[in-house]
DNA sequence: AGAATAATGAGGATACCG
DNA sequence: CGGTATCCTCATTATTCT
C-alpha cells in the first residue's frame, strides 16, 4: 500500500510490474534498541553549553534587553527554554564559567520541578508547543496536573482528531490509549501521495493556523510551508514531542534538529515502521551532531587532520544510521521497489540512436519553474533513487551511460524536469572511441584488447607499481602473451582504465585527457597552484559534458535573454561549461562549492570566457538559507534553473569503507539540495503571487 | 629541521547480468 | 554462480614549504 509510485513513462515502457503490493509491514513497537536518555542527557548539555544554532542564537539576541555580561548567557538558557529566573538563580549559584555545569543544574531544577509546577506554568508549556489554551486547560482538568505524559498523550489525541476527523472516520480514534502514537504514525505515514495526505490532515480551515503553529516555532514561513506541503510535518513535531517531554526539555535547540530534512527521510524510509524510538534515535543522533559543532568551534578540529568540517557535522548520524542500515536492510529484502537500470542505458534517448521519448508527464509539484537537474551515480544501493525520487516530487529518474557521447562510459542517473522533445548534441561530436580519441596510441594497441570504450573516469589513477607489473608480466612471454596473462592485464586495464602507450606499457590517463573526454576546454583544471591528485579527483567527480548538454539544449529556446542558474555542489562547473557551449547567456549565477581548488578553477574559467553576467560563490549549503536565498532571488527575480549533483561517494561501488547510501555523511547533502530547491519554489511562487 | 602538503600503494563490497 | 563494473579511502612515504 506503501510506496506506490507513479512513474508513468517507467511503469508502462521499462517497468516489469513489480509492484506486488506486500502487505502493510506491522509495527515494531520493540525496544531492542532503547534510547539510552543518559546519553541523551549527557549528550545535549555539551552541545548546549555552547551557542549554535542559528534560531538558538536569534531568539537570544531577540530578547536580549542588556549587554550586561551574563545576560547573553542568561538568554543563551532562556532560548532552550529555561524560565528567565530560574537560570538566574542557578548562575548565581554556580557562576557563569562552566556553562556545561549550569545546564546539569538546570536540568536537574526543572525535572525536579515539571511535575509541580504552577498550574498556569504547566498551561503555558503546552501552549508553547501549539496546543490550544482552552484544549490544554481542558485537558489539564481531566487528566490532573501531576501527569505530564497523559496531558499531552491526550492533546495529542484531541488534535489528531480535531484534523482528522472530518475526512477520516477512525473507530478507535475515541480512545486515547496507548496505540494512540500508531494511529498517529499511520495517518502521517501514509506518504502514497503527499497531495492526499495534506487534504487529510489539512483542511483549508486548519491550514493558516498550523503555519502559524510552525512560524511560532522558529520555522521562516517559507520552510512552514513547505513541511506542511510535504508531509504535514506537525505531526512529526508532536510526536518528538512527545520524547522531548519526557526527556524534560522542550526548547529551540530541539526543533532546530527536527527541521533537519534527513527526518523526513527517516519517516518516509521506516514508512509505517516509524516507531518513536527510530525517530527518537534520530534526534538523538541529530544532537549529537550539533553536540559536536557546537563543542569544537571552527577553530580547533579535533575529528578533521586539516579540511572539512563537514565531516564532524555529520559523524552524530553514523550511530544511529549504521543500526538502522541494519534494520532497513532486512526490511528491503521483501521490499520490491527498486528501480531497475534501463538497458540499454539512454534515459529518454541520445543522439543517433533510435526509440527516442519525447513525451512524457511530469507530477504536478514538480513542474517549473524553475527547472531543476539533479545527478548522481546510476549504480548506488539499493533504495537509493527510489528515496531520490521521492523527495524530487515522484519525477522519473533518466539514466544515461555517458559511452553513447564520449569514449568512456559514466553511467548516471539524472532527475530534472526539463521538456524532453527537441534536444540537441553539442557539436563537434567529441570522439566516440579510444582510438579516435587517442589515434598515436593504436600502434600500441595489442589485438587481444578489444575495448572500444573506456570504464568510467574516477577520481584515482592506478599506481606506476601496477604498470610496471604489467610491463614485467608482457615482457617474460614471448610474443603472444598467455591466455591467463591477457586476462590479468586485461582485467587491469578495464578496472584503471589503462592506455597502451607504448610496447607491453600501459599508463593511465593524464588530466588534460580526461578533460578532453569529459568535455572541458583543455588545461581546464589545470594551474593556478592545483595539484595533479586534485585534478583528478575534481574532474572524477565531474559531469560529462555533452551528456549534460544535450539535456539542456532544450533550455537554449526558451532562455534566448540568458538565465540564472543556481548550482549547488557545482564542482569545476559543468553545468556553466555546458551552458556556456550550447550557448546560453549566462546572468547570474550562484555556485555553491565547498572546495577552494574547485571554486579558483570555476572561477578562472568564467574570467578567461569573458562572461558578461555575475558569478557569486557561495562556500557551504548551509549557508544557503532562506534569508539568503530570499535576497538573491529578490536581487535578479528568481532562478531559472537549479542544477545540483550531490557526492555520490557514500553510494558508488568504489567506496570500500564508508558506503553508507543517502544516509552517509556526504551523501546526505542530496537533502540540501531538496531542501534549496523547495526553497527556492517557495520563495518564487510566493514573490510572484505577492506582484501578481 | 620540522611542519604542511602531495603522491603512492594497498585495499573489498555491492549489485547487476546472463 | 561467476563475470564485471564502480564520480573511492586510508596509511604510509615522498616532497615542498617555512
Amino acid at each position: 500500500m506503501l510506496r506506490s509510485f507513479s512513474w508513468p513513462i517507467l511503469q508502462v515502457k521499462r517497468m516489469v510490474d513489480n509492484n506486488s503490493g506486500g502487505e502493510a509491514d506491522n509495527f515494531d513497537w520493540d525496544t531492542e534498541d532503547d534510547l539510552e536518555i543518559d546519553n541523551y542527557a549527557i549528550s545535549a548539555p555539551s552541545g548546549l553549553s555552547t551557542p549554535c544554532g542559528e534560531a538558538v542564537l536569534g531568539s537570544a539576541e531577540a530578547s536580549s534587553s542588556g549587554n550586561s555580561p551574563n545576560s547573553k548567557i542568561i538568554d543563551h538558557f532562556v532560548g532552550m527554554g529555561f524560565s528567565r529566573e530560574m537560570v538566574a538563580k542557578v548562575i548565581e549559584e554556580k557562576g557563569e564559567e562552566n556553562s556545561d555545569l549550569i545546564l546539569e543544574t538546570l536540568l536537574e531544577y526543572s525535572a525536579s520541578t515539571l511535575p509541580c509546577s504552577s498550574n498556569s506554568k504547566l498551561i503555558d508549556h503546552f501552549v508553547g508547543m501549539g496546543f490550544s489554551e482552552e484544549m490544554v486547560v481542558k485537558v489539564v482538568q481531566e487528566n490532573g496536573e501531576g501527569n505530564t505524559d497523559s496531558i499531552l498523550e491526550t492533546l495529542l489525541t484531541y488534535s489528531a482528531l480535531e484534523t482528522t476527523a472530518p475526512v477520516q472516520q477512525n473507530p478507535d480514534s475515541g480512545n486515547c490509549s496507548s496505540d494512540y502514537e500508531g494511529s498517529l504514525l499511520n495517518d502521517f505515514s501514509d506518504f502514497d501521495s503527499f497531495s492526499e495526505t495534506e487534504e487529510i490532515i489539512s483542511p483549508s480551515s486548519e491550514e493558516g493556523r498550523k503555519l502559524l503553529h510552525l512560524t511560532k516555532m522558529g520555522y521562516s514561513e517559507a520552510e512552514a510551508s513547505v513541511a506542511m506541503e510535504r508531509c504535514g510535518l506537525c505531526y512529526l513535531i508532536h510526536i518528538c514531542n512527545i520524547f522531548l517531554l519526557m526527556v524534560g526539555r522542550m526548547s529551540k535547540f530541539h526543533l532546530d534538529s527536527i527541521k533537519d530534512p534527513r527526518l523526513f527521510n527517516c519517516c518516509i524510509e521506516n514508512g509505517p515502521d516509524s516507531t518513536i524510538e527510530e525517530l527518537t534515535d534520530f534526534i538523538c543522533a541529530a544532537q549529537i551532531a550539533k553536540a559536536a559543532d557546537a563543542l569544537f568551534p571552527l577553530e580547533d578540529k579535533p575529528f578533521s587532520n586539516g579540511s572539512s568540517h563537514k565531516k564532524r557535522r555529520n559523524w552524530g548520524y553514523d550511530l544511529l544510521l549504521r543500526k538502522k542500515k541494519l534494520k532497513l536492510e532486512k526490511r528491503f529484502d521483501e521490499d520490491d521497489d527498486v528501480v531497475h537500470l534501463p538497458n540499454p542505458m539512454i534515459g529518454f534517448g541520445v543522439p543517433n540512436e533510435p526509440d527516442k521519448i519525447t513525451h512524457r508527464v511530469l507530477p504536478e509539484a514538480a513542474l517549473g519553474p524553475p527547472y531543476f537537474y539533479y545527478e548522481n551515480v546510476a549504480l548506488a544501493p539499493k533504495g537509493v533513487w527510489t528515496t531520490i525520487s521521492r523527495f524530487l516530487y515522484d519525477v522519473e529518474p533518466e539514466f544515461v551511460d555517458s559511452k553513447f557521447f564520449c569514449a568512456a562510459a559514466r553511467k548516471r542517473g539524472y532527475v530534472h524536469n526539463l521538456p524532453i522533445d527537441n534536444r540537441f548534441p553539442l557539436l563537434p561530436f567529441p570522439p566516440r572511441t579510444i582510438h579516435e580519441a587517442f589515434p598515436l596510441t593504436r600502434k600500441w594497441w595489442p589485438s587481444w584488447d578489444t575495448r572500444t570504450k573506456l570504464n568510467c573516469l574516477q577520481t584515482c589513477i592506478a599506481s606506476a607499481r601496477l604498470t610496471d607489473k604489467i610491463r614485467k608480466a608482457l615482457e617474460d612471454s614471448d610474443g603472444e602473451p598467455l591466455l591467463g596473462i591477457q586476462k590479468f592485464v586485461l582485467e587491469q586495464c578495464r578496472k584503471w582504465n589503462l592506455v597502451w602507450v607504448g610496447r607491453n606499457k600501459v599508463a593511465p590517463l593524464e588530466p588534460d585527457e580526461v578533460e578532453m573526454l569529459l568535455g572541458f576546454p583543455r588545461n581546464h583544471t589545470r594551474g593556478g597552484g592545483i595539484s595533479r591528485t586534485d585534478r583528478y579527483k575534481s574532474l572524477g567527480n565531474s559531469f560529462q559534458i555533452d551528456t549534460v548538454a544535450y539535456h539542456f539544449s532544450v533550455l537554449k529556446d526558451k532562455f534566448p535573454g540568458g538565465i540564472n542558474l543556481l548550482s549547488l555542489f557545482s564542482g569545476i562547473g559543468g553545468a556553466e561549461v555546458a551552458l556556456h557551449r550550447l550557448g546560453i547567456p549566462l546572468k547570474n549565477v550562484v555556485a555553491v562549492e565547498i572546495a577552494e581548488v574547485n571554486r579558483n578553477i570555476l572561477r578562472s574559467w568564467w574570467e578567461q570566457t569573458n562572461q558578461r553576467g555575475t558569478l557569486t560563490d557561495i562556500q557551504d549549503v548551509q549557508e544557503l538559507n532562506g534569508d539568503r536565498l530570499e535576497q538573491l532571488i529578490k536581487n535578479f527575480g528568481g532562478f531559472d534553473l537549479v542544477v545540483g549533483g550531490s557526492p555520490c561517494n557514500n553510494l558508488t561501488g568504489s567506496n570500500r569503507y564508508h558506503r553508507d547510501g543517502l544516509e552517509g555523511k556526504d551523501s546526505a547533502l542530496f537533502f540540501d539540495f531538496c531542501r534549496i530547491l523547495d526553497l527556492v519554489k517557495c520563495i518564487m511562487n510566493g514573490t510572484k503571487s505577492m506582484i501578481v
